[in-house]
DNA sequence: TTGTAAGCGTTATCAA
DNA sequence: TTGATAACGCTTACAA
C-alpha cells in the first residue's frame, strides 16, 4: 500500500525533499512562494507523513497503549471498562495520541513498549505482580510513560492514579446505621487482590465504626455470576443480614437477579449495595457507591500526556460517594414467626424452588 | 527511549546485523550456534524489533484502526459499542494486529491509512457521507483493507458487514399480533441516517403485515435521553399505542424511565420493544430484537485480517431474532371510560405531574 | 533560501 | 554460512 511520500512531492516541484519536508512544518526560512507550492501539491494529493518513518527519527511512536488484563470478554460485559475506556479515550483524541487496545488474560505489558510501538502505557496495577512492576519500572527509567489504574502489590515508583474509596463507603455505612441497619453481609472481590482486600477492609472499617455487625464474607470474583451465586448462598443459608455490600456493582446485579428468580425483591427483603455507579446502575435504581471512573481514565492518560511532552502536571484528587437509590430502606420488620431466620421466612425460601406466585411473580414475565 | 536494537546483538557478538536478523527469525542458513547464540542474547537483553522499522520495510504497519464517529461519551455510554469492540479486539489479539482505537464526532477516516499507521480500518457505514466512501474506495484500490459495519449510503466495493434485521423484527411483530395487540408507536432512529431509515421500515413492513397500525412515529437520536424524551410525548399526547417499538435499546431504557416517572409500567401500560439486545437489557428484563453485535465485530476484524494477509475469506450471514422479555404482554384492558385516551387515562396521566401514590410509588425508592 | 547527506532500525539483495 | 550494502520515508545538521 504505497502512500505518496515527500519525495513525491519534491520530485514533482522540482525541490529536495528537505525543502518539503521544510514548508510543510512552517521552517521560517523557506520562502513563501515554495512553502504555499507544496503545501498546496501535498494537500491535493492527499499528503499525510508516514507515521513509521517519524517514529524512527523522532525515536517516539506518538502513541499510547492500554493494556487491559483480562479477556475482551470479561472487559466489555463490565462496563466499569466502558467508562475507564470512554476517559481514556476523550483524552487520547484530545491530545493526539492513538491509542492502542490490548485485552488479554495473559498480557505482555512490555512488548508494545519494547518493540518502540507507543511511548506509553496505562494498565490496572492491581493485576500486576512484583516481576511486572519491576520491568514496568526499569521501562519507565529508560523513559517509557507508565501509568498504573489503582494501586499494585507493593509501592511504586510509577505513576499511579487512584481514588479514596473510603468516603463513599462510610457514606454508606452511615447511612444504612441510620436506616436502622445492623446486621450485614458482604460479598468482597477475589481475596487474592490486593484492590478487592482494601476496599472490604474499607467496608468492615466504616461497618464496624457504625456498629454493623458482618455476619458474612464470601469472596466472589467480580462477574455477574458471582454475585448471584453469592446470593443465592446467603439465601440458602439463610443469613439474617439486613443489607448486602458488594465489591462491584456487577456482582450486586447478579445479586438482584438472584433475589427476583427467589421472588424476592430489595429493599423490601434486603438492601443491596454495589460499588463503582456504572451506568446501569443509575438505570435499574441501584444504590451504590460512585467511582469517578472515567475521570480515573481522563487523568491516567493525561499524566502520561504531559509526562511525554515534558510538561508539569499536578494530579488531581479523586474520591468515591455514596448514590443512595431505590435498592437502599429500612430493614424489613422482623414478624414474630419470621425472627428467627432473618429477613427470609420459610414460606419465601420455598419459592425459591416452587413457581413464584406472590409480589415477585407480578414482576416477572 | 532508546531501547535494544538488532546492531547492539550484533557489536556484542561480533556479528554483522544481517546475520543477527537472520537468526532470529530462524533463517535455515544460519549455523545452528550463532543461531542460539543470538536468541540466548537477545532474549537475555529484552530484545524487541522496533515496529516502527520493520513497518518501514515491510510497507506494513501491523496494526488496525477502528474509527467510532462518536464523541467517546456516546460511545461508551451505549453498550451496543462495547460488544461491538469486544468482538473486535478479541480477534484483533488472536490475529495479532495491534487496535487503535478513535471515537471523534468529527472523525478523519483517512488519516491512519494515509500516515501508514494502520493497514486496515473498520468503521460505521452508516455514519459515513459519499465523499467518504468514494475516498474510503480509493485508498483500498491502493492495498487498505476497509470493512465498513453496517450499510453506508450507497452501494460499495467496500466490503461490508451486516445483519439481517428483519427476522427478528419480523417475529416480534407476530408476537404483538398474537398478544392481540394492533396499534402502535414508531421510536426510530435519526431519520437522515439510511440505517435508521431501513430499520423503521423493517418495523413497518412487518408491522403492517401483521395488521399492526403505526399511530404515531417520532425520530429520537438513539440516546437515553431521546427515548425518554419520546416516551413522554407519546404519554402526553395520550397516544392509544399499545406497544412502542424502538430503533434501539437505549431509547427503550429511557422509555421505561419515562413510564416510571409517569407511575406507569411496562408491560401493565405499554408493552415496550428495544432494538440490540445490549448486556442491560437482559437485566432489566427488556423485550428485544437481539442482534448478534460481537459477532458483527469479530466478523469484520475477521475480514481484514484475512484479507492483509491475502488469505480467502468466506463471510458469515448474521441474523437478528426476537427475545421476549418481561416488558411484553397482551395489551391492557381498555374499561370503558379509558378506551378513549388508549392506556392512559386521566388519573394516571396527572400522576406524571405530580409525588406518584399507586402501583409506581411501591417501585420507586 | 535551498540542497546534500547522514542517520533512525530493519529487511533483503548480492557477494564472498 | 556470513558480511556488506541499499533501500524504506523522514528529519536535521551542515553546506552552498
Amino acid at each position: 500500500m504505497r502512500m505518496v511520500t515527500l519525495q513525491d512531492l519534491a520530485d514533482r516541484l522540482g525541490v529536495a525533499r528537505s525543502t518539503a519536508s521544510r514548508a510543510l512544518r512552517g521552517d521560517p526560512q523557506i520562502s513563501e512562494t515554495t512553502r504555499s507550492r507544496v503545501r498546496r501539491l501535498a494537500r491535493s494529493l492527499g499528503y499525510h507523513p508516514n507515521a513509521a518513518a517519524r517514529a524512527l527519527t523522532h525515536r517516539a511512536a506518538g502513541a499510547v497503549g492500554l493494556v487491559l488484563p483480562r479477556t475482551a470478554t470479561f472487559v466489555f460485559a463490565n462496563p466499569y471498562f466502558a467508562e475507564l475506556l470512554e476517559g481514556l479515550a476523550a483524552v487520547a483524541e484530545s491530545v493526539g495520541y492513538p491509542l492502542l487496545l490490548s485485552a488479554s488474560p495473559t498480557p505482555d505489558y512490555e512488548l508494545w513498549l519494547r518493540e518502540a510501538r507507543v511511548d506509553g502505557l496505562v494498565t490496572l496495577g492491581s493485576s500486576l505482580g512484583e516481576a511486572d512492576v519491576e520491568r514496568l519500572e526499569a521501562l519507565a527509567a529508560l523513559g517509557a510513560a507508565v501509568a498504573l489504574i489503582g494501586e499494585p502489590v507493593r509501592p511504586t515508583s510509577l505513576r499511579v492514579v487512584l481514588c479514596d474509596e473510603r468516603p463513599g463507603i462510610e457514606q454508606a455505612c452511615a447511612r444504612l446505621a441510620h436506616d436502622g441497619h445492623d446486621a450485614v453481609a458482604l460479598v468482597a472481590g477475589p481475596s487474592q487482590a490486593p484492590y478487592a482486600r482494601h476496599r472490604s477492609s474499607a467496608w468492615r472499617d466504616a461497618g464496624e465504626a457504625h456498629r454493623l455487625e458482618f455476619l458474612r464474607t464470601i469472596a466472589g470474583d467480580d462477574t455477574f455470576d458471582a454475585g448471584r451465586e453469592a446470593a443465592g448462598a446467603l439465601l440458602r443459608s439463610r443469613c439474617p443480614a439486613s443489607a448486602w455490600l458488594f465489591g462491584n456493582d456487577l456482582m450486586a446485579f447478579g445479586a438482584l437477579q438472584a433475589l427476583d428468580e427467589a421472588g424476592l425483591r430489595s429493599p423490601d427483603d434486603v438492601s443491596v449495595i454495589g460499588f463503582d455507579d456504572v451506568m446501569p446502575s443509575a438505570l435499574i435504581g441501584l444504590s451504590t457507591v460512585h467511582q469517578p471512573i472515567r475521570e480515573l481514565g481522563s487523568e491516567a492518560m493525561t499524566a502520561i500526556a504531559a509526562e511525554l511532552r515534558r510538561q508539569p502536571h499536578a494530579s488531581t484528587a479523586l474520591v468515591t460517594r455514596f448514590v443512595p437509590r431505590r435498592t437502599t430502606a429500612a430493614p424489613p420488620r422482623r414478624t414474630p414467626h419470621a425472627s428467627e431466620g432473618g429477613p427470609i421466612d420459610s414460606e419465601r425460601e420455598a419459592q425459591a424452588h416452587a413457581p413464584p406466585s406472590r409480589s415477585g411473580a407480578a414482576r416477572r414475565r
